[in-house]
DNA sequence: GCGACAG
DNA sequence: ATCTTGTCGC
């Protein structure tokens, strides 16, 4: 068991956990997406409250700039907040809530980082290989990795001397962190951001507003 | 040993 | 991420 916390997973030790990681991590499918085919994207996020977990999942049609469909799933909070191990807490229900959907995304937006981290396994990585479907992470923080020199509305995120993400904000706003889930590449991330013109997807914006306003609710 | 640390 | 009042700045 990990020191320092309860209430979490019986059984389930760190080095499960980090080893969980490296299987995923090797399991990622790196290739390159169709942009001219993403028309819907979808974007899920997680809120936690009073010892609950309400996931919204919100699909988003690019072009009409309109919501298509919304899910969400609630459960009681089912593991503490760890840093490098985010995936134990969102993964269930953010896979939960996109399955609930009438109908699939060609891209998922996952609040939360993908390549960009210790061991290469994000929670946009699980989430891609348990969807089997393109996802990307997008963090509103860094979680590991330095940011190289600024280009247009993008800098690269570099590990040690690899490139796994991108710094994307327009001038004057907060910047956010974009990396590769699973079914994408990193070079095609700049495209995938010139989407929604490198500002904070809308369709994430109002998965946070929909999870919230659940927690309100029920 | 110390600091840093997605949500 | 949550718990929380008033307060400062565009």
């Amino acid at each position: 068991m990990v020191e320092g916390s309860r209430n979490r997973d019986p059984g389930v030790s760190l080095d499960d956990m980090i080893e969980e990681q490296r299987r995923a991590a090797s399991s990622v499918i790196l290739k390159p997406i169709d942009l001219e085919g993403v028309s819907l994207v979808g974007g899920v996020d997680v809120y936690h409250s009073g010892g609950y977990s309400h996931a919204s999942a919100i699909l988003y049609d690019i072009r009409s700039k309109t919501v298509v469909s919304r899910s969400s799933s609630l459960a009681e909070e089912v593991f503490p907040y760890l840093p490098g191990f985010l995936y134990r807490r969102e993964r269930r229900l953010m896979v939960e809530a996109v399955r609930g959907m009438e109908s699939s995304p060609d891209l998922l937006l996952v609040d939360g980082h993908g390549l960009a981290h210790p061991r290469g396994a994000g929670v946009a990585v699980f989430v891609g290989l348990d969807l089997m479907m393109p996802t990307v992470g997008i963090a509103k923080s860094l979680l590991v990795g330095r940011v190289g020199a600024r280009e247009n509305f993008h800098a690269p995120l570099m590990i040690d001397e690899r490139l796994v993400g991108y710094m994307v904000g327009r001038e004057g706003s907060k910047k956010y962190y974009i990396s590769p889930g699973n079914l994408i590449t990193v070079e095609d991330l700049p495209d995938v951001a010139s989407l929604w013109d490198f500002r904070y997807p809308e369709v994430l914006r109002e998965a946070d507003r929909e999870s919230r306003r659940k927690r309100m609710i029920g």
